[in-house]
DNA sequence: CTTGCGGCCTTTTTT
DNA sequence: AGGCCGCAAG
């Protein structure tokens, strides 16, 4: 405390600047590595210590609850105990606490609970069947993500401009009806959290004061993540007018495709007064081979805010590029490579594998399991997102509210009790015609006499279970009342006779339930100062569930390889990374190679990529990949073009020599070419070739071989066509 | 009501 | 290939 200078200890001249600025508007563009993280946690520590503002004052967000615990650990053990009471949270969970808090002006009810994209997407898919919807022309993924595309603008059903147009009338209709029944069910989405809450604090002027004034500083990490809501939500939050402190690099927005605006950036240094613009331009982690080239693939977008990153460390080894026959063969190289590297000493821990989509881990996966080395695997299913623990959740969630339409239509049937689709829909009538919860059609049916027979039987059978469990729990412990329910509802013997793995691993998972519940409870994480009023435990737990999501890694503490996707990889860094799969089509994603923009994100995603890596990168491709069940070549991406070879060193087999890949032919086309004997035409995919009907075109694929063998080209103004090699007279341009 | 088969589609992911 | 969905048979 009394000397405040120390915070600046060990500090280049940038983040001096970043950290001590006097309070007021400031964007600090922080690049890859560059000590981003640390200027965040030193700069909360200056306001406190040398600015003197109460740690009740300052309010830090970042975007995932990883972020944001790790920021309060290195804040705690660089200032101690002092500063637990800093805001520091996810948009989510601070919105969350607002609406618990206030829940009341929000227009809630007390119990409301937190409904995640897989609960609202089944709501939606109900919806669109009750309402005799074509779900040809109303897809329920496209009718949810324009749901959740409005809320990100801060769009109430009436505020959505229709233009007279009868599709876009429609979809307005189902968003309207949607609001109505997660009003009536006392359920929050995602993307109503946030809105809710800038309703809440713009709708009443003393609140928003009060909080204003409460907050005498706001920090913000990953800005280029930010959406429009967001954005308008720090607006009304600070009122322009409380100093913020936002950081990001506009270089590693990869979350364009969910609503982030990298504008954001750009737009705050213009909007909010007297923006001071700081640039962290030094890397701290990668050799300069690695920065050199992630800096020359990213120098290929053209929107740019403009920054180069450089590094005082040494060179280091070049990027090696490794082409493999086929997707075994490419895994075979990563995983042999891994193991030598290990037995140099370098840990397990300390090596990543980053792919672009889920689907290339298996592979991976089974190359490392069969060489019998350790990994972990992030992303895929998290654990509150499994359908078995999903399904106890719902169980535990009718205990508190019965009128949750979502749950208890999610286990009405589950395990398997005599009540199918007809006796729902029935359900589902009289609850519309009524205007009430499906709960409630249920009761009334069964005492007027509506639902007999042998639904009417199971029906009451299932409201008996929901009340008896209820009652069992009086005077139980969480983690009692969860042992109870999934053994009660028979959850967990009807996974139990499932064969195979599957249902053991389930069974696990329902148990592995109890076991967190009791931690919430004995842990700390169950202190939740300004949960409200009555909050129960459950209802706590509930909470916690559908807002943290992703917390369950097991082997945690086992020495294992890294697996993820370069989506889940952003913030992370290893000494060793692979980024496999670098193939046009895989990445830049065919999905995103169209675009000027979407391309530009990919490139951004291969640069987050490559600057992961502190001293050795490894970029592998296939020729042959089976893709979907069928075989297809594949080439080698356009960003290892973009990359100048001088960084670069191609990795040939044992006994062959290594030379360096040529930017003109970029690694294995040659190989990977489709060769249609001695008096056909050598041709490769990518290439450019005439058709003397067709015109020009490209070949985007090829499968067979000989005269036989068929190529997909794609001719301008023909679209994409099948032609027979022996038969088509191609010429190769 | 359950089960099994065939057709369809296939990024990225946090909250 | 694999998961999801809808449909038809048991």
């Amino acid at each position: 405390m009394d000397d405040v200078t120390a915070i600046l200890d060990h500090l280049n001249a940038a983040q001096r600047e970043a950290v001590s600025a006097p309070q007021g508007n400031m964007l600090v563009l922080a690049g890859a590595g560059s000590g981003k993280t640390r200027v965040l946690v030193q700069r909360i520590a200056w306001l406190i210590q040398a600015e003197g503002l109460s740690p009740y004052a300052v309010l830090a967000v970042t975007f995932t609850n990883k972020a944001a615990r790790e920021m309060r650990t290195r804040l705690e053990a660089l200032v101690g105990t002092s500063l637990r009471h800093v805001w520091v949270g996810t948009f989510h969970s601070i919105a969350h606490r607002l609406l618990r808090t206030h829940w009341q002006d929000a227009r809630l009810p007390q119990h409301f609970q937190i409904i995640d994209s897989d609960d609202q997407l089944r709501l939606i898919k109900r919806l669109i069947r009750e309402n005799d919807i074509d779900d040809e022309r109303f897809p329920p993924r496209q009718v949810q993500s324009f749901i959740s595309g409005c809320k990100e603008e801060g769009l109430r059903p009436h505020q959505v401009n229709v233009h007279g147009d009868a599709y876009l009338g429609q979809m307005v209709e189902l968003f309207d009806r949607y609001q109505l029944t997660c009003e009536r069910g006392g359920l929050v989405d995602f993307g109503e959290l946030l809105l809710r809450s800038l309703e809440l604090l713009r709708d009443n002027p003393a609140l928003l004061a009060h909080y204003q004034q409460r907050f005498a500083h706001v920090l913000v990490d990953e800005f280029q993540d930010t959406n429009t809501l967001q954005y308008a939500w720090l607006k009304l939050l600070t009122g322009m007018t409380t100093p913020m402190t936002v950081v990001g690099d506009d270089d590693q927005s990869i979350y364009g495709w969910r609503g982030a605006r990298v504008e954001n950036i750009r737009r705050f240094e213009r909007e909010f007064p007297q923006t001071k613009t700081v640039r962290l331009e030094q890397n701290y982690r990668s050799t300069s081979a690695i920065l050199e080239a992630a800096n020359a693939l990213i120098s290929h977008n053209a929107e740019r805010m403009g920054k180069t990153l450089w590094t005082a460390g040494e060179r280091g080894e070049p990027i090696s590029v490794y082409s493999g026959f086929n997707d075994l063969d490419e895994a075979r190289f990563i995983v042999d490579t891994l193991r030598e590297r290990v037995e140099e000493g370098v840990n397990r821990r300390e090596i990543a594998i980053l792919y672009r989509s889920n689907a290339q881990s298996r592979v991976i996966e089974e190359t490392l399991i069969r060489q019998g080395v350790p990994y972990r695997i992030y992303g895929g299913h998290r654990f509150y997102e499994r359908l078995e623990i999903k399904n106890a959740l719902a169980y535990l969630r009718l205990l508190l509210n019965r009128d949750d339409d979502a749950s208890l239509e999610r286990v009405i049937n589950v395990p398997a009790r005599g009540i199918g689709t007809r006796t729902v829909e029935l359900l589902r009538q009289r609850a519309r015609e009524g205007s009430v919860s499906l709960w409630q059609a249920l009761h009334d049916g069964l005492v007027d006499g509506a639902l007999k027979g042998r639904a009417g039987t199971a029906l009451q059978a299932f409201a008996d279970l929901i009340d008896t469990l209820d009652n069992d729990g009086a005077g139980l412990a969480l983690h009692e009342i969860i042992d109870h329910v999934i053994a009660r509802t028979g959850l967990l013997e009807h996974h139990r006779n499932e064969r195979g793995e599957k249902g053991q691993a389930r069974v696990e998972n329902l148990e592995e339930l109890v076991t967190a519940a009791r931690a919430f409870t004995q842990g700390d994480a169950f202190d939740a100062p300004e949960a409200g009023e009555g909050a129960t435990a459950l209802e706590a737990f509930l909470s916690e569930a559908a807002l943290n999501a992703g917390e369950h890694e097991a082997d945690e503490f086992e020495d294992s390889v890294q697996l993820m996707t370069l989506h889940s990889a952003k913030g992370l860094e290893f000494p060793v990374v692979f980024i496999a799969g670098v193939e046009e089509g895989l990445f830049p994603h065919r999905m995103s190679a169209e675009e000027p923009g979407r391309l530009e994100e990919e490139r951004r995603l291969c640069y987050v990529g490559l600057t992961r890596a502190m001293r050795k990168l490894y970029l592998t491709h296939a020729e042959i990949r089976r893709l979907h069940g069928k075989e297809t070549f594949q080439r080698a991406s356009r960003f290892l073009r973009e990359i100048p070879e001088e960084y670069l060193e191609e990795v040939r087999l044992r006994g062959q020599v290594s030379r360096p890949v040529t930017a003109s032919r970029p690694t294995g086309l040659r190989q990977s070419g489709v060769n249609g004997g001695d008096d056909l035409p050598s041709l490769s995919l990518g290439q450019r070739v005439s058709h003397p009907v067709f015109g020009e075109g490209v070949i985007l694929n090829a499968e067979g071989e000989g005269p036989r063998a068929r190529v997909q080209v794609s001719f301008a103004g023909e679209g994409d066509k099948w032609l027979v090699l022996g038969f088509a007279k191609l010429t190769p341009l």
